[in-house]
DNA sequence: ACCCCATGTGTACGAGCGTACATAACGGTG
DNA sequence: CACCGTTATGTACGCTCGTACACATGGGGT
């Protein structure tokens, strides 16, 4: 392999840390499995990421924006005259009903930041600027109920291996708004 | 060593591996590590524990017993009279007020289920069980809402390392209450 | 045009891992 | 009391891991 000069070599090397904890988890993320799978060396991910959690926050950083465009492409922020619980409803729906692959690399990705400090941050940004999005729909006591409500529903699909019932989160994310 | 017959070795081993979860984190979990803090051999975790898979299933088991004991020893179930999303909230600021080693150890053990489906069986015991536990203080499904926004509110803290706001809690629980 | 440093490459080391397996002790059962 | 299956022990193999480091390269700033 000859590949001097990569200029995007680094966000190569992010998609790949995506692919792989979408693959194999976060359990089998490593320099290797990484390098693997973007087609570069070894040395070349430890250069650009020197430990794994730097490469879990550009990863989370990334995945993070995904979701707001998923988000945003939804029209639920713009329907400012629909239902609101409806639409967030729907728009969980739509999310844990597409590939499943993504949700749980998205979640796991989120949920490293319990025992990683170094991806609170990212979390924090996360957590706020949803729910700074949402607030523009309610006040932001409720905004900031509706993504830990939102949260906690789609963890008991995820953790349990439930069906989604979107009927079900219509009702209960409807209570939460006054 | 010469330790034959031991008797409750099983159990050791389970509370060894509790231990090095709440310490190290799942990710430092190995028959190694389990062996060295239960001050057993390698060969013992092995053979009572063939894979990482089934210890963590009964820590998990062992981990839900433990905050269903919290969530006994608080009142909140008998106290058939108060308000049940005061009660909640206040069990919450206790559980994340004490030890967060123990927290972070069942949260971590309990969102372990997003990738490991040997622990979905676990993980969906313990939300039927304690929606169950709540519904006797309201319906089904107001239970099932309450125990989401309560996973939800405990992650935004686990998460983000914010703070806990009881007041806050307690506000969007009881909204959640019809 | 030149030079320096950011970037890229290959390899090696020591540690920890899951797993397998041969062997030994124990204790309930017949 | 003899037996045999369960439980306990020690060791070895092959693998992957993070890390370190020496060396190559090329392009941007002077």
């Amino acid at each position: 392999m000859v590949r001097r000069h990569d200029p995007d070599r680094r966000q190569r090397i992010i998609d790949a840390a995506i692919r792989v904890v979408g693959e194999k988890g976060i359990a089998g993320l490593s320099h290797r499995t990484v390098a693997a799978e973007a087609d570069v060396p070894l040395g070349s991910t430890t250069y650009h990421f020197a430990t794994l959690d730097e490469l879990l926050v550009a990863a989370l950083r990334q995945a993070n924006e995904g979701f707001a465009e998923v988000l945003d492409g939804s029209g639920v922020p713009d329907d400012t005259e629909g239902d609101l619980a409806a639409g967030l409803a729907r728009v969980l729906g739509e999310w844990l009903g597409g590939e499943r692959t993504g949700v749980e690399l998205e979640y796991e990705l989120y949920l490293a930041a319990l025992r990683r400090p170094a991806l609170r941050p990212v979390a924090a940004e996360w957590t706020e600027e949803t729910a700074r999005r949402l607030a523009a729909r309610t006040d932001p006591v409720t905004a900031r109920a509706l993504l830990a409500l939102m949260d906690g529903i789609c963890l008991q699909v995820l953790l349990t291996g439930g069906e989604y019932d979107e009927g079900y989160a219509r009702e209960v994310l409807a209570r939460v708004i006054p």
